[in-house]
DNA sequence: CACATTTGAAAGGCAAATGGAG
DNA sequence: CTCCATTTGCCTTTCAAATGTG
């Protein structure tokens, strides 16, 4: 409504928020008017060797949050230390807001590359062509490794490992990862998280860590989240 | 644990419940064993004439609701009118567990599609061939339509419409249709649908649903619900 | 048409993957 | 390798579009 550029320039990291906003609102919009899934943009821009996001990334890059956007409302989730809405540039800006999501600069990142993806689906679809979800979208980038999902018994397994041994050696790591029959490095990485997790969840003075009481707090639900069914 | 057959038939519809569930619980094993995201067996039933069935549909299938499926959890769920586990067949199960998902039936229905398809599966992967994903799952089964997803502004206009009048002749309905540029039919279906919400909405003695008084409760629910952002 | 039911696109939660610094 | 912050995807859930029945 009021849309005064002095008055709101509402800029992060040298990112214009309301320019991403426009265009986040806009993608939506031409996306629905093609017919078009969040799914299928996500394949269609992997399909070649485009960035290749899932339908989640689309949903994160186009979705309407105005809370976020929006710099009157972001003054009233306890940021407005200025009314410049310039923040602080050294600190996440997720905390700050009432959900963890995209940032600024991912934000920024990734608006050319659907920006020329649109233009040429919108061109197709303007030929009569049908096959809009089948072509390239921009420049190589090196894939990202697919995710793996553990089974409910691996995972049994990883945790009972955790709790006996936060940091098992490389050569344990080894073993149970030929045990299980996955990537010794994804082993690894889950040793990792698992212990940012741990972290995450005791960050006041809680008692120390030691996995001993027989399933207190954080254990048994580290344990619940994991093997949410059986 | 106490698996005795004549503690706990567990048969609704007859269709054995823990058969189901053993199903369940196995094919997400089998899945996760040759590596496959629900996303990726959806598409490969869907890539010939199989069911065709989303990620979504596949997530319910093989969901384990400890819940739904356990017989002696479904008692304490205000249900045990019998100890034999048979259910009034008439009546609907979801209401009567905690969340409304999957019916025992469908569960049964598809069961054979998804079993056929993971024996297939599991059999290239055993000949080391990659293209799992690309093979053909079951009998012919019309296709569903597509679901449409709506512009915000579509949505808006349609809301705005239905404000007015919830029930509008044929002839309104097509030229609402054809400002929108969207299928008469889905129009039309979208009054039902409409007029289906509304009614859940107020099931109580609530004041007659006369869409007038500048934005009150179900109204502005309404809006707010369907143009969630702008 | 109303109403019950099935099903899928979008959104949300959690955690696997990545990247930088030590 | 670690920790830690961050990005991103799989799975799950929600809500409503589509379907089926009377």
């Amino acid at each position: 409504l009021v849309s005064n550029p002095q008055t709101a320039p509402s800029e992060v990291d040298g990112v214009n928020l309301e320019e991403i906003r426009e265009f986040a609102k806009a993608f939506k919009i031409r996306r629905l008017s093609l017919g078009l899934t969040q799914t299928q943009v996500g394949q269609a821009l992997s399909a070649a060797e485009g960035p290749a996001y899932s339908q989640s990334a689309i949903c994160r890059h186009t979705i309407l949050r105005s809370h976020f956007f929006l710099p009157q409302e972001a003054q009233e989730n306890t940021i407005g230390s200025s009314l410049t809405g310039k923040l602080n540039p050294g600190l996440l800006y997720p905390a700050r807001f009432e959900k963890l999501d995209i940032t600024p600069k991912s934000a920024q990142k990734i608006k050319p590359v659907l920006e020329r993806w649109m233009a040429e689906a919108e061109a197709r679809h303007r030929s009569g062509m049908q096959n809009l979800t089948e072509f390239i979208g921009s420049e190589p980038s090196k894939k990202r490794k697919r995710r793996t999902s553990f089974t409910p018994q691996a995972l049994e397994i990883l945790n009972s490992h955790f709790e006996k041994n936060t940091h098992p050696s490389g050569q344990e790591m080894t073993e149970i990862a030929e045990k299980l029959n996955y990537d010794r490095e994804v082993v690894r990485v889950w040793f990792c998280n698992r212990r940012q997790k741990e972290k995450r969840m005791t960050p006041p003075g809680e008692p120390p860590p030691t996995h001993e009481g027989p399933y207190s707090h954080s254990g048994s639900a580290g344990d619940a989240s994991s093997c949410h069914d059986l």
